[in-house]
DNA sequence: TGTCATTGTTAGTTGACACTTACGTTAGTG
DNA sequence: CACTAACGTAAGTGTCAACTAACAATGACA
């Protein structure tokens, strides 16, 4: 899970990923759109396939990509504590927040048990 | 925002957000839950400050860290893509997989950028 | 004031990683 | 078979980040 999480934190990865998000495309085609050369791009598909992002198949002399959506909801899964805190803390932590300055600074027995 | 995704990519950091994110937490709280040293956090902590991911109040000697659902909305923002084309395109690349192969493979002609 | 407690900061080291160049591999074509 | 096209792989390099140890800063308290 951590590879995922490190393949998608790259940017050029996360770009090589909204590239073949609809379209299959092929080593090249994907190295096209970058300015760094094509082995790196072909490492970057690498980490890609590992991580299970995107799949590989062959044509022939060529390679097709794709991204995987089952690999790209394992990265939703992952993430997605942190927007339903998120979302669903964001007026609760607005109103607390709120509360908190009429109420004055927290004194010290708010933070060891308590809150 | 790029900044924000690497913040994220680091595991201990992503353990803080969890740490922070019901509760407000002193530096040393935060730290007591880790192996590494106390300065290794600190750094942390600063990073995710730095991008926006939490917030930081002093009271006497001692800093409260708290997550700040506004920058883990940002994070939805930028990665939400994928599982928007991912649970969208899950059945429909189900369809089209089986489609080509009833189809054949790709000629040279839908290489675009070619020549 | 002196001392403790809590935390941030600096210096330095180690390891990971993104990149380039050169080479190897596989498939098609004359 | 010789040649080319499309890729991947290996080796080497430079940069960045995560960590530890030592030091500094700030506030509380007798």
């Amino acid at each position: 899970m951590d590879d995922i999480i490190r393949a998608i934190s790259e940017p050029s990865r996360r770009e090589i990923l909204r590239l073949v998000r609809h379209d299959e495309l092929s080593a090249g085609q994907i190295a096209s759109h970058f300015q760094v050369t094509r082995p790196a791009i072909s490492q970057h598909l690498r980490v890609l396939k590992d991580a299970g992002l995107v799949t590989e198949r062959r044509e022939g002399t060529r390679r097709l990509y794709r991204a995987r959506p089952e690999g790209l909801a394992r990265v939703r899964a992952e993430l997605e504590w942190m927007w339903d805190a998120g979302l669903a803390k964001l007026k609760e932590a607005a109103e607390t927040e709120q509360e908190r300055r009429q109420r004055g600074p927290m004194d010290d027995a708010t933070t060891s048990g308590r809150r």
